[in-house]
DNA sequence: ATTATAGTTGAATAATTGTTCAACTATAGA
DNA sequence: TCTATAGTTGAACAATTATTCAACTATAAT
């Protein structure tokens, strides 16, 4: 049986009636997209650990960098995209940078996984 | 002026009594791990999709590749990767295979996510 | 038995991404 | 002014990953 190239929809609805109604219900586009880049950054785990820490205290650069075991410049690349995604503002004191949560939100969302995770093991 | 190469930490702390005051807070390394593994798993707008589309009805491999415009083997891999991480579950009848979100807890989490698109614009 | 379809899977490919390195800016102090 | 430090940034590299392709299994129907 010789098959052709797989096309994104070869067959038709198994259950065209429940298609078109999530279809419906889908979101935007757009909004899953920012819904998924959220998830993103927040998916990596020394930007997790930015945000669980900056959720205890205001810290500058360094300091995230003494209590992660990374590199400034590894944790200032990392919070260019949390500012950018503006979960985290900045002050500047003379030299030092301080970081804190842009985001109230984020906190909740962090929560809610933790709570997901510590129940289910 | 001649640099070495940088350390993970070459200066001293900025603020030590903070440092170590939210290092005894900070969750163990497994479980950051598992956070950031958790979001990740959300972090791709395929499988935000994909649950989002569970969320609303039970449905099998050819109708969410339908929904999304995307082969069934992209769908199916993306699939094996929720049920690895326990996010779906799925039943067999006859040749159909139906998937269904496996936790509650995803949709919580899901939802303040979306409220924090549509606040935040 | 044969044929068709739903779904899975391994390998390959292309794209994305986290970290490092090196160079840079800016501020503070001597 | 000169030196040291906090922080940023672009390029390069290595690792990860999403999708495609092709082949496969399993179930159903003729």
């Amino acid at each position: 049986m010789r098959r052709v190239k797989e096309e994104v929809c070869e067959i038709a609805y198994i259950d065209k009636r429940k298609v078109s109604s999530v279809k419906k219900k889908m979101k935007p586009e757009t909004t899953m997209q920012r819904l998924a880049e959220t998830f993103k950054v927040l998916g990596d785990s020394t930007r997790t650990k930015i945000i669980f820490a900056l959720s205890q205290e205001e810290l500058c650069v360094c300091d995230i960098a003494n209590l992660l075991g990374a590199t400034k410049s590894a944790v200032s690349h990392q919070l260019r995209i949390l500012r950018n995604m503006r979960l985290v503002k900045y002050r500047k004191e003379g030299k030092i940078v301080f970081y804190s949560l842009d985001d109230e939100h984020i906190t909740n969302l962090f929560n809610e996984c933790l709570r997901h995770i510590e129940e289910n093991g």
